[in-house]
RNA sequence: GGCGACGUAGCCAAGCGGUAAGGCGGAGCUCUGCAAAAGCUCUAUUCCCCAGUUCGAAUCUGGGCGUCGCCUCCA
């Protein structure tokens, strides 16, 4: 078994095949950092950093490009609407977004290109189409000649015929065809612009793309990526300059994700149906939306609702708690070979899963059905060979397990400023604590010791006091027969 | 209007010719002095509708209905 993948071009699942085994070269078109990013962004870069880390799990040398496309319309406009240059609200917004992917362990691509910092190879590819008849200079800019390129409309399924219906040119444009795009624009009074033999200017929006491609990883890419709304015109047109000047394809398998909808609607930047990534982040769990884009399919649409998020942070939990008692387990000499071959089991459906097509539907699933054999595994000696498995597993599609959903190991996140002096206001007469400067952990080890003590004295009022006191402050206990564990619930 | 995707339990969702994965929720139970956010069990005779192909269809074909996306900036 091997990895299989869709690929838009042939609209078919295909064995990955690289060209240069086993380096693979994977480019997905990343942020235009002009408003702040949104959990539609945050899927599509969630699912290639999973696709990137199986690749490098199968033994690929992986060099992944996930570019920055820094200079653009709406943020000249956001910045000439701000009186801010257009580079510092580039540099909020890509800010807080690196943030967020921090927070959703997305890792970092090998490279992330800034569009400005690629203005010489741009320039020089628009030369090379201008050279070869594929592109002309106008008044307001330079096109590409889009009848110039026989195959245009093969990677979306059109023709030129078709989109030539109710295409116009707009008013400002000087192109020759209706289908025609900008390559560089001619800057107008105020705008950010530079240099070019036509004129001074910024990049059209796509030639970025086919230039930091070519200039960092070359042709044909093995993969390119990027989410379902990009396959017209965007892709469609990094083909065009790209196949023009090199004749070969441009990437061997193209990738798309299925877009998020909100409400229904798709989640996007123009109809303003969107939460700031940053901000959604402070209410969920960022491993629980991780988890929830597992779920489904990442082909397929995905309608983002508070309760199908709620869901997710719950199982989120039901897999961390599993995994803990599996690494908990006593390793009880040798597992029985059955006991073996049932975690082999697993290991091999979710690796076959994911060899469909990145299944990491049917990964999760897998992973699940461990969670609901966990205590027989561990009865049968097999604990810690199914927590490394998990181990293993989680860590492959980036969840990690030993960070936790109530997060003890950070209860000052979530505990008030004043844990410890409320609950020794409440308590001070019954439990020693060692003055206000006493952590919050110290605190709520001291209320369980109490307790235990009272508990075994048969002093179940004052053992009940103590439990609705640090319920009171946040803490829920739960007894168990290795002792009493809390968790922070505030 | 053109092109494309999708419609599976209360909700999310996999499966895409061999007799319905998984998650959430719900119900019941267990352990517990109490409490669990802990564990266990159960939870779709059926896959939007209608016709057809087939020994057999959620899966294939045709026709409806509905939702969404692209065709303009978009992950």
């Amino acid at each position: 078994m091997s990895l299989q993948l869709y690929n838009t071009r042939t609209r078919a699942v295909e064995p990955f095949a690289p060209v240069r085994a086993p380096d693979v070269t994977m480019y997905v078109c990343g942020l235009t950092p002009s408003a702040e990013a949104h959990l539609g962004h945050a899927r599509s870069f969630l699912f290639f950093d999973v696709l990137r880390r199986y690749l490098v799990h199968l033994g690929y040398r992986v060099t992944y490009v996930r570019n920055v496309t820094d200079i653009d319309d709406r943020s000249i406009a956001t910045a000439q609407a701000e009186g801010v240059s257009f580079s510092a609200v580039v540099a909020r917004h890509l800010a807080s977004f690196n943030r967020s992917m921090d927070r959703l362990h997305v890792l970092e691509p090998d490279h992330e290109p800034h569009a400005t910092a690629y203005i010489g190879q741009i320039v020089a590819m628009i030369g090379s189409l201008i050279d070869g008849g594929h592109a002309y200079v106008a008044a307001d800019g330079v096109y590409y000649a889009v009848g110039s390129f026989a195959c245009y409309g093969a990677l979306s399924g059109r023709n030129t015929d078709e989109l030539l219906i109710g295409a116009r040119i707009a008013p400002g444009e000087d192109k020759r065809d209706p289908l025609d795009f900008a390559l560089w624009k001619f800057a107008k009074a105020g705008e950010p612009a530079w240099a070019s033999p036509w004129g001074a200017g910024r990049p059209g929006w796509h030639i970025e793309c086919s230039a930091m491609s070519h200039a960092l990883l070359g042709e044909p890419l093995d993969i390119h990526g990027g989410g379902f709304d990009l396959i017209f015109p965007h892709h469609e047109n990094e083909i065009a300059q790209t196949e023009a000047l090199y004749g070969g394809p441009m990437a061997n398998m193209w990738v798309h994700g299925g877009l998020l909808l909100f409400d229904g609607k798709k989640m996007s930047k123009s109809l303003g149906n969107f939460e700031p990534l940053s901000d959604l982040l402070d209410r969920h769990d960022a491993q629980a939306i991780r988890l929830l884009f597992l779920q489904a399919g990442y082909r397929k649409p995905l309608n983002f609702t508070e309760p199908s998020i709620e869901g997710a942070t719950s199982g989120l939990r039901r897999l961390q708690s599993a995994y803990d008692a599996l690494r908990a387990a006593p390793a009880a000499g040798a597992a029985q070979s059955s006991a073996r071959a049932v975690v082999e089991s697993y290991e091999r459906r979710f690796f076959v899963a994911l060899d469909d097509d990145m299944n990491t539907s049917a990964a999760v699933a897998v992973l699940f059905d461990l969670t609901s054999e966990a205590r027989a595994l561990e009865d049968a000696g097999a604990g810690s060979l199914a927590a490394a498995f998990m181990h293993e597993a989680l860590g492959l599609i980036g969840l990690d397990p030993s960070q936790r959903v109530h997060p003890n190991d950070d209860p000052h996140r979530i505990l008030h400023a004043d844990f410890v002096s409320r609950l020794s206001s409440m308590l001070g007469d019954v439990v020693r604590f060692n003055g206000a400067a006493a952590s919050p952990e110290a605190a709520i080890a001291a209320v369980i010791k109490a307790r235990n003590r009272a508990r075994l004295a048969k002093d179940f009022r004052l053992a009940d006091r103590l439990r609705i006191a640090l319920s009171d402050v946040g803490v829920h206990l739960h007894d168990t027969k290795e002792g009493t564990t809390w968790t922070v619930v505030a």
